[in-house]
DNA sequence: TCTTGATTGAAATAGTATAACATCCACATC
DNA sequence: GATGTGGATGTTATACTATTTCAATCAAGA
């Protein structure tokens, strides 16, 4: 296991994210796929921000015929339901911590082993929504990352 | 003028960026050579983020001979000195409204005109640091942008 | 002058993402 | 069961963003 971050039961991880996944796109009528449902089990393969090309290698390894489309439309998909998030400053994917509701997330990323941490603080977004609006704007969509260095990395 | 937001002197704008600029290299032992001028100028044409390959044509439009590098290492050298900031959810660039110092800066990026304000507001910054501190993670880098409609937008 | 280091030029390539069109499949309807 | 419909996937090509590498040039100090 390569994580520096706190050991856990990682296919537990894995095993909750899909279950979670297929109930949310079973309540909402949507189809989670196979090539779906592998991509969002490859996206949790780790904790760490996983890029496009990447997930493409990984269903290539499968066996599975992909290009670039397969991966950006599964993407597409899961980032649509909630599923995954995208790492804006990475240009990478992430499985979604609390896929269920909707939320505004933070993301704490390790520049040392990778790891990104999902936050979902409401003051942060709300900080930003009071500023935003004091200048006029409506906010939409916040893209928060914070990047440095997490406790596991700080301490080696 | 293509600006939906509230009408100005742009040229002021332009005029202070670059001696601002000019004082801030000095004052650093830094060269900003014409190149990096000139990118500088170029970023500072609009207050959206503009994209290096567009930056890129332009300097050719000026008859210079410029490849992707040219581009890119004056930015890379406009962000070492703050004079300009990444905007990640584009991958584009905008002039950074407040050089001389350092700052944790925020973006209000509208989705309709492309224009980008820029705040610097330390609640903002200090409420993520406070929430990475909360999980042992610290914070070296913050990446805050919000997207939506400016005041101008919504009204029309 | 010499030399040293930073800057720029130039060519190639890597990495990320989308467009466009064909094909297939599941499901509803007849 | 045949047919039609729309969503999903396959496939090829291409667009967009960024870096590597090495050569040439320039500026400032010894």
């Amino acid at each position: 296991m390569k994580r520096n971050a706190a050991q856990h039961d990682h296919r537990k991880c894995v095993h909750t994210a899909l279950s979670t996944a297929e109930a949310v796109c079973k309540a909402r009528g949507e189809k989670l796929t196979p090539v779906r449902k592998r991509v969002l089990e490859l996206v949790w393969a780790s904790h760490r921000p996983v890029g496009a090309y990447a997930l493409l290698d990984s269903l290539r390894a499968d066996g599975r015929s992909a290009a670039p489309p397969t991966v950006y439309r599964a993407l597409e998909f899961l980032l649509a339901q909630g599923l995954v998030h995208r790492v804006e400053s990475l240009n990478a994917y992430l499985g979604c911590a609390h896929p269920a509701a909707d939320h505004a997330a933070q993301f704490l990323i390790c520049r040392q082993c990778g790891t990104a941490a999902e936050l979902e603080e409401t003051d942060i977004a709300s900080a930003i929504d009071r500023h935003a609006k004091r200048a006029g704007f409506t906010v939409e969509r916040r893209t928060v990352e914070a990047m440095g260095l997490c406790a596991a990395c700080q301490t080696a």
